[in-house]
DNA sequence: TGCTCATATGTCAGTTCTGGCATATATCGC
DNA sequence: GCGATATATGCCAGAACTGACATATGAGCA
């Protein structure tokens, strides 16, 4: 589904009470579905740290990655189109280890 | 890539000493690429885990993830047509946290 | 201002993933 | 043995992802 689809179940969040005007309320998001945002996100975010860690230009990530400058924008800025998958494939490239990728799951939550 | 591909670089490993004939030396994987495979595999215990813990069959849990019972067992054998955002997504709608998925990452290397 | 480098955004053809079906292989009680 | 239930494997059409390219925005400097 990759975002898009509404689910069916009518939100159980209805009950209970007011969170402000969450972008998850706002767009509709169940649970699951906002936590696997988070998480795209929280990658992201890691994904340009440990870029800037390493002092590289995009386009050099790119080269590291086999993969283009547009896709490491993308990687870094959350954008739908880019899967947990290939954040997670890119940050064991960069050298993160798979605790170091816990870890960020830890703050997602 | 998704498997398949051998990396070009020759192995750094071999500098560092034997580790038995094991599959990563076996199959030629990078360490990154080991690391993937580890993390898909080790999701996938968690995902049989998780579904035994709630007292599911596959099909059940089939219908609940809106997939189908092939998919389900092609989850927890780890296989390679199964991504790493499915079994996310999925141990997500059956109610595991971030946290405890974050947790799994801490147990592959 | 104009130029350069870094990053962001839009698009798309080729590849990969996914649900679902068919089928196969247990494992159980009868 | 035979059904019934649970899980595994092979396959494929449709959907999602990816690398690549073109292009746009932005920051810094002469």
């Amino acid at each position: 589904m990759t975002l898009k689809k509404k689910t069916s179940k009518e939100t159980r969040r209805a009950a209970k009470g007011w969170r402000s005007g969450s972008a998850q309320e706002f767009l509709g998001l169940s649970d699951d579905e906002a936590s696997f945002v988070a998480i795209r996100l929280h990658l992201a975010k890691a994904m340009q740290a440990h870029r800037r860690e390493l002092r590289l230009t995009q386009v050099a990530t790119a080269k590291l990655l086999d993969s283009s400058q547009s896709r490491v924008a993308k990687m870094e800025a959350g954008d739908p189109t880019v899967s947990v998958d290939l954040l997670i494939r890119s940050l064991l490239k960069l050298g993160a280890t798979p605790s170091r990728i816990g870890r960020v799951f830890g703050q997602c939550g």
